[in-house]
DNA sequence: TCTGGGGTCCTAGGACCC
DNA sequence: TCTGGGGTCCTAGGACCC
């Protein structure tokens, strides 16, 4: 068996950590920018906020009902997240860490009563962190899922905790589980299912396999099998190293200037970097991206360049000159800009790089120094040192008007109790 | 005024090879 | 009238996830 730890509104509940009076009150996070809701508590979605609506539209409705806003603090959940999994790692030899708040525990070969050993986990964890969690356990991970799902919706019911089988009884769970809340069954493939009469989990656990991989290709088709209990989507219980890393963002004002844009994907190019050094590789390909505001009433302008590398890269100091040279084939003046960045791709280990004739790679120069860059930024804070194209005023940068402290990451800011 | 960011996998079709 | 068969690699775009 396998079992499904999903943290409740997960950015949520890592404020009322730290601020336990909002307990049972209505609390949301926003996306980057303080542009839309990304986490909200029961208290707030039953105020009918939704996922992903932008905050200026429900701005009052907020401000009405007393709803604590908070802009994305990512270290904090960060932080948060890692001493969660920790936890839940003590409880099974093999785990996969799926997202910052979700991991697949492996119940393999366990004896133990399931669903108890799952309560004694959920009750670890808000003892431990503060953070509370819902478990659903199943024969497959698609199955796991649907448990966890169902374990959510009914609290009453499960006290967050719910087992789902391949038995008679489970598939009354199925009938009323709408298959666009199926993992992996998206809002198109549930309009394709809808046309020939697929609506619940049920109808696709039961339906011709091959008319659904025609459908929905084999995607959909292990999809089917998973709900039948069929194991076809593996654990992946190291953490894989990244195909392609993006850095970007919008701008919390808009752009005009070169230079404004050059200074940004300076930044992103210095964050995808260290990201890329971190797991040991390189990149044999940089793309840059400019775009104005799409849901603005203004000329609009997206463009992209890409550079194949001679030879892979990790070197910051390189990699800016290339995203350089990206830009100035895509800039356009008299465009209004919200958001640039930059992907790295073609991404290998760096010790299966391939070395170039005329020393483009890195030299051992460059690495002393990425090293010496990382070293002190560790230990000092992010952006201690950092290249002169990255700026200094950085008048671009997004908004973030309602952070709560980093109260687990910085000295400076720990809870002080009087 | 105001709408996020970071990923993965799969397929079709083009280009190319012998 | 009439033009093979088998294969690989690459890319863009779609769909999905959190």
């Amino acid at each position: 068996m396998i079992a499904l730890v999903d943290c409740n509104s997960f950015y949520c509940s890592c404020e009322r950590v730290f601020e336990p009076k909002l307990e049972n009150k209505p609390v949301i996070v926003l996306s980057n920018n303080d542009g839309c809701a990304v986490a909200r508590t029961d208290e707030a979605k039953s105020l009918g906020i939704k996922m992903g609506e932008p905050y200026f539209k429900i701005k009052s409705v907020c401000e009405k009902n007393k709803v604590s806003v908070f802009s994305s603090n990512y270290s904090l959940y960060g932080d948060m997240s890692r001493r969660v999994m920790k936890i839940l790692n003590e409880y099974t030899p093999e785990m996969e860490i799926y997202s910052i708040d979700e991991a697949f525990l492996s119940f393999q070969g366990m004896k133990n009563n399931l669903v108890n050993y799952s309560y004694e986990i959920k009750s670890e964890v808000k003892q431990l962190t503060g953070i509370p969690v819902s478990v659903g356990i199943g024969p497959t991970k698609v199955l796991a899922k649907v448990a966890n799902n169902y374990a959510k919706k009914n609290k009453q019911l499960t006290h967050g905790v719910f087992l789902i089988d391949t038995s008679k009884n489970s598939d009354d769970i199925l009938k009323r589980f709408p298959v666009e809340d199926v993992w992996g069954i998206g809002r198109k493939s549930a309009e394709k299912l809808l046309t020939v009469k697929i609506k619940s989990a049920y109808d696709l656990k039961y339906a011709n396999e091959f008319v659904i991989q025609k459908m929905l290709t084999i995607t959909g088709r292990r999809i089917v099998q998973e709900l039948r209990g069929q194991n076809c989507i593996e654990m992946e219980l190291d953490l894989a190293a990244k195909k392609q890393i993006v850095s970007s963002r919008s701008f919390g004002r808009p752009i005009y200037q070169k230079e404004d844009l050059m200074e940004a994907i300076a930044n992103h190019v210095t964050t995808a970097c260290e990201k890329i050094r971190k797991q040991n590789c390189v990149a044999g390909t940089i793309l840059v991206f400019v775009q104005t505001n799409p849901f603005k009433n203004t000329p609009q302008y997206y463009n992209s360049a890409t550079m194949n590398l001679l030879s892979g890269t990790s070197a910051t100091n390189k990699m800016i000159h290339y995203a350089f040279k990206c830009l100035d084939q895509i800039y356009r003046i008299n465009y209004e800009y919200k958001k640039v960045g930059v992907i790295l791709m073609d991404i290998v280990p760096k010790s299966l790089s391939q070395l170039d004739f005329f020393d483009s790679h890195d030299s051992i120069k460059d690495d002393k120094l990425m090293k010496t860059i990382d070293h002190i930024n560790q230990f000092q804070g992010t952006g201690s040192v950092k290249f002169a194209a990255c700026g200094v005023v950085q008048f671009w940068k997004m908004l973030s008007q309602m952070k709560s402290p980093n109260y687990t990451t910085r000295w400076s800011e720990l809870l002080r109790v009087t």
